[in-house]
DNA sequence: GCCAACGTTGGC
DNA sequence: GCCAACGTTGGC
């Protein structure tokens, strides 16, 4: 089902956690939730198209003191409509969007491990390998960005996580077999 | 299709 | 609450 790590991709989800928090994630049914309501169209088209199952997820806070990475998840859901769209109620509600050709689509994530130290905006800039981290680009305000590799394993080793336990679920983290 | 006005994001 | 940056809207 997921992919494997060669081809797995990163990405970094912004959230205001006012509105929805890495804890609300924890928390959901089975810690697992759409991400709905995305409503740019660069964002849109990562969501579409190239955010696939297995893939990797930084979840940070925005808009909030300190900013920065709280938690890592899993992509368990490809692109699907996102209803709330339609839903005239609902904050993301877009009267352009037509059923037959829906505008807007979410994925579905689940939560893996909270980081075990909070990873605020401040040191990630003062990390000379991630200058070229996307999230840390002038005028960068896409909440859904894609992370490198590189980037990714060095978020989760200053967060304290070690990235290999991401591919055990973070539940019960995959052990090396020893070689004697 | 240009681009000014306006709205939103999000760090500070 | 400010405001830089950037996306979107809409008149022309």
């Amino acid at each position: 089902v997921a992919a494997n790590a060669s081809e797995r991709r990163y990405w970094l989800f912004k959230t205001e956690p006012e509105s929805f928090s890495y804890e609300d994630l924890v928390r959901a049914p089975r810690s697992r939730i759409a991400w709905d309501g995305v409503r740019n169209y660069q964002a849109r088209n990562s969501l579409r198209d190239d955010v696939k199952l297995g893939d990797g997820v930084l979840v940070y806070h925005s808009s909030t003191e300190p900013p920065g990475v709280v938690g890592v998840a899993r992509v368990v859901g490809e692109s699907a409509v996102d209803p709330t769209q339609f839903d005239p109620r609902d904050e993301h509600f877009d009267a352009g969007s037509e059923r037959a050709s829906p505008r807007w689509v979410q994925v579905e994530i689940e939560a893996v491990f909270a980081m075990p130290r909070f990873l605020p905006l401040d040191e990630l800039r003062a990390d000379p390998s991630l200058a070229g981290m996307a999230l840390l680009q002038r005028g960068q305000r896409l909440s859904i960005q894609p992370v490198k590799p590189a980037e990714w394993q060095t978020v989760l080793e200053r967060g304290g996580a070690d990235p290999a336990d991401f591919d055990g679920g973070g539940k019960a983290p995959k052990r090396k077999p020893r070689i004697r």
